[in-house]
DNA sequence: TTGCGTGCAAAGGTTTTGCATGGCA
DNA sequence: TGCCATGCAAAACCTTTGCACGCAA
């Protein structure tokens, strides 16, 4: 049995916004300010909005390691990001997706020697990225 | 500069507990009520033992995906674990430690290639294990 | 008109912080 | 004796829930 949704501005805000950002991560206070201007108005409906385009498989949310809160992120292609690795440069936030031969191979490697199924889509590496190495001058 | 540090009942009684249960994890309510006997009391304290144990590396924090808390484990040898991934089950929560050629391969693949530097420290490579899979039938 | 989406406020849970007291060195 | 660790309470924080109103269909 299927829920009836109404299409509502805030939705459509809300997936413009993801849609024009696919390899962004945002708390749940950036996207309320980043759709309604200031920071405190709609958070609950914010907080709705996500957890439908969760249970829809059109975002998906990240805990935070850092701090308390969760990150979320659209989920562009769906069938593609299940396939490979991530790694997120933990100094300017970029996320990187490892889409070559060596880390599906490792993913093969993981399933076939230790006997464990990776799930792709919740498993992201941190790290520091190329660019941010170069500023850094040497890590 | 090091900070100084005294030897209390509280800490020896927490470090005892983890090293008594190294692959197990605890949230912080159970970890209050396993050394206080209750679960009310010194709550502040053992979560200031647990982000010290965090900072020295002997314990890790995960963010438990079930709901907002987190949860922490012992980190049996210490300096190792800074040099390979680690795999854990989204099933039962175990962490295996991917100390194998190949995950060391694969690091250096992602820094020669791609350019990324990881921290493996950080990075938790979330699946299900091969017990799990068992018990499952298929993944 | 129906009932879903929204905004606001309040509640829920986890973690952090302030402050006075107690205990280690 | 100095100062770190503790315990308690209060605060901060993120997220969920209740309720009345507005808006889509």
């Amino acid at each position: 049995m299927e829920k009836k949704s109404y299409k509502t501005v805030g939705k459509e805000k809300m997936i413009r916004f993801f849609s024009e950002h696919p390899d962004c991560q945002f708390t749940a206070e950036e996207l309320c300010r980043a759709l309604n201007g200031d920071g405190e108005s709609g958070k609950s409906s914010v907080y709705r909005q996500l957890s439908e385009l969760c249970r829809a498989d059109a975002v998906r949310k990240f805990r935070s390691d850092a701090r308390g809160g969760s990150v979320y992120q659209y989920v562009a292609t769906e069938g593609d990001c299940r396939n490979h690795f991530h790694a997120k440069c933990i100094r300017c936030g970029v996320l990187e997706h490892l889409a070559c031969g060596d880390s599906s191979g490792f993913a093969s490697h993981l399933l076939d020697k230790h006997g464990f199924s990776i799930d792709c889509g919740q498993s992201v590496l941190y790290g520091v990225c190329r660019s941010c190495r170069a500023e850094l001058g040497r890590v």
